[in-house]
RNA sequence: GCGCCUAUAGCUCAGUGGAUAGAGCGCCGGUCUCCGGAACCGGGUGCGCAGGUUCGAUUCCUGCUAGGCGCACCA
């Protein structure tokens, strides 16, 4: 814990100690929470609990914060005074703020993470694409937003574990080998009709031409009732490793791919659906096994077991998060695609007919993704039902800028993604400007480098030398960044990060314009350099939570 | 009809039960003998509508309006 989460407390205790000695009536105080309050002249804490105590105690807020005030005592306090409708706004010593600067260069790169808050592990599963075709970009939202969350909870001190479940069972597997078939015969100028319900995308002719310069027109002798199952394991394989591929290149790796078929397999799903059935959460209506959901809050009851035989898509799933509870981790998080809300509700009354607790089931669902080019709406093609893929969109704007302007936004907002604005390597473009101040300390440990200068005795360094206002709003925002952490974690919201990145940033770029490091004399030079040293930490530790590079050069 | 998300500045979006609601873009004007001008400084009319809870609501609740998404024995 650094120091200033102690003073932190320290006040808090105090404020506990002052309201418990018998200042105000006996009654049910509210707890006593410190804020760090919206404008630096209120202070560097602040706290409402005069206002919120009022009622309790009858009396005025300001005569409260008064009485508080006056009984509290606590040496890291410079002072303390009352604002507004009631507010304590307290101040710390000033020698209290550099010390922040001394925890951050003795931590260095690691600095921001958390120490591990418990032995068991999150699960978060994501993206799980169906492998019949590129990812596209509402895929690469969730990539993005998905393994900054893992990053994010890692720093935050939780173990987690990612899961990409792969859909390699179902009618749209099927499919995709019918579809293959198709364009493969076309491609030898043989009758082929294309299936109703078939993938029309480009990489479906491009994964037929690869079975023909592999083999040629050696599969189209072969009875079809062979060659579309062969074709199947052959368009799997080779969509998955795509996926792989790409996924590879944004930045997001998985600890688990969890194959679907491995459940049929196992009998995982039949077991899972005896159990409700056991259990008396199964019936059978018009030939079918239905789950009855409708008891759990779901809009109707759902067919399990069609009347064929083959169990549906939420049978599967039914046996996959079975699977996750037995796994035994402390919480799970999927992250879905806002067009899949609908199926929340009764993925959680299987996992409550088990007995399971729903709420340890996290579903977060991800608004959709508009792309803009030149102004315009980028349409998806009618006939085939694509529009950019996320290879594409990397190849065109980069890897980091695609990955910031996914994260930037909240999840629940749709998102307007401007292809152009990603793209420009200008000002106008957030992700460089955040990069750009990184680069540029580095410029600045080259110059020293060069004038002969050393550094890095932070020990042996006296921060006290830093005292304009810039250097001190530069200090508190870096000692604002674990509490960053911390509520962008619990609040699942990695666009924090990115925001506060950009503040940093734009502090950092202030503060460069008005406090050279050359040139000036030699005790504050040193504080300077530790200072931009703490700032390329901070900023490296957030870009790496995001998943985006931190350059040295640009 | 039912369900989920959204509505904040010209545009794209943050944000909070409290003290003067912020940022970027765009627009206008400025800074540079000097560590990277991908920079810095200045300029602002805004919480969809109506109720409710509260000492206090842009924030929480209800209704309404508007936009997006979804309501299969597809996944």
């Amino acid at each position: 814990m650094d120091m200033k989460e102690i003073v932190k407390q320290g006040i808090e205790e105090a404020l506990r100690g002052a309201i418990q000695e018998g200042i105000l009536p006996v009654g049910e105080y509210p707890p006593v929470i410190l804020e760090i309050p919206p404008q630096k002249e209120f202070g560097d804490f602040s706290t409402n609990i005069a206002m919120q105590s009022a009622r309790v105690a009858r009396m005025k807020p300001q005569a409260i914060a008064q009485a508080l005030i006056e009984r509290m005592n606590y040496e890291w306090l410079e002072k303390a005074d009352v604002a507004g409708a009631g507010f304590i706004n307290f101040y710390i010593k000033s020698a209290m703020l550099y010390d922040v600067l001394g925890t951050i260069l003795g931590e260095g790169e690691t600095y921001g993470n958390h120490p591990l808050r418990e032995a068991e592990t999150v699960q978060v599963e994501y993206v799980s694409a169906n492998p019949t075709g590129p990812l596209h970009v509402g895929h690469g939202r969730g990539a993005a937003y998905g393994s900054a969350l893992v990053n994010l909870l890692r720093a935050a001190g939780f173990a987690v574990s990612s899961e990409f479940y792969i859909n390699d069972a179902g009618n749209q597997i099927d499919n995709l080998a019918k579809s293959v078939n198709a364009r493969y015969l076309e491609l030898l100028d043989l009758k082929a009709e294309f299936p109703e319900n078939g993938y029309r995308g480009r990489d479906i002719i491009e994964t037929a031409q690869e079975l023909i310069n592999w083999r040629g027109d050696a599969f189209a002798v072969v009875p079809e009732e062979d060659r579309i199952p062969f074709f199947k394991e052959f368009a799997l394989m080779e969509k998955l490793n795509g996926l792989r591929k790409t996924l590879r290149n944004f930045n997001v790796v998985f600890d688990r791919w969890y194959s679907e078929r491995s459940l049929h397999a196992s009998g995982a799903i039949k077991q899972a659906c005896d159990q409700l059935e056991d259990l008396g959460f199964m019936y059978e209506r018009d030939g079918a096994l239905w789950l009855a959901s409708e008891q759990f809050g779901d809009d109707k009851d759902r067919v399990v077991i069609r009347e064929n035989g083959i169990p549906t898509y939420l049978a599967a799933d039914i046996a996959y998060h079975k699977d996750k509870y037995d796994r035994g981790y402390v919480q799970l998080i999927d992250i879905w695609g806002a067009d899949h809300h609908g199926y929340i509700a009764r993925v959680k009354a299987a996992m409550s007919g088990f007995g399971f607790d729903p709420d340890k089931l996290e579903i977060l669902l991800l608004q959709m993704v508009s792309l803009y080019r030149n102004g315009e709406l980028v349409k998806m093609s009618k006939r085939t039902g694509e529009s950019i893929t996320l290879d594409e969109l990397m190849e065109e704007v980069g890897t980091d800028a695609a990955r910031y302007f996914f994260l930037m936004r909240s999840l629940d907002s749709q998102l307007d993604f401007d292809i152009d604005l990603a793209k420009s390597q200008s000002s106008d473009n957030p992700v460089y400007y955040i990069q750009y101040a990184h680069a540029r300390i580095f410029s600045i440990y080259r110059q020293l480098t060069d004038a002969g200068i050393k550094y890095g005795d932070w020990a042996q360094t006296d921060f006290s030398a830093l005292k304009t206002e810039a250097e001190l709003d530069l200090i508190k925002k870096l000692g604002a960044y674990k509490e960053e952490i911390t509520i962008a974690a619990k609040d699942r919201a990695p666009h924090r990060i990115a925001r506060y990145l950009f503040e940093l940033a734009g502090l950092f770029h202030h503060f460069y314009k008005q406090g050279r490091i050359l040139g000036v004399e030699e005790e504050l030079q040193k504080a300077r350099i530790g200072l931009i040293t703490a700032v390329r930490y901070v900023l490296a530790h957030g870009l790496n939570i995001l998943g985006i590079s931190a350059p040295e050069k640009m």
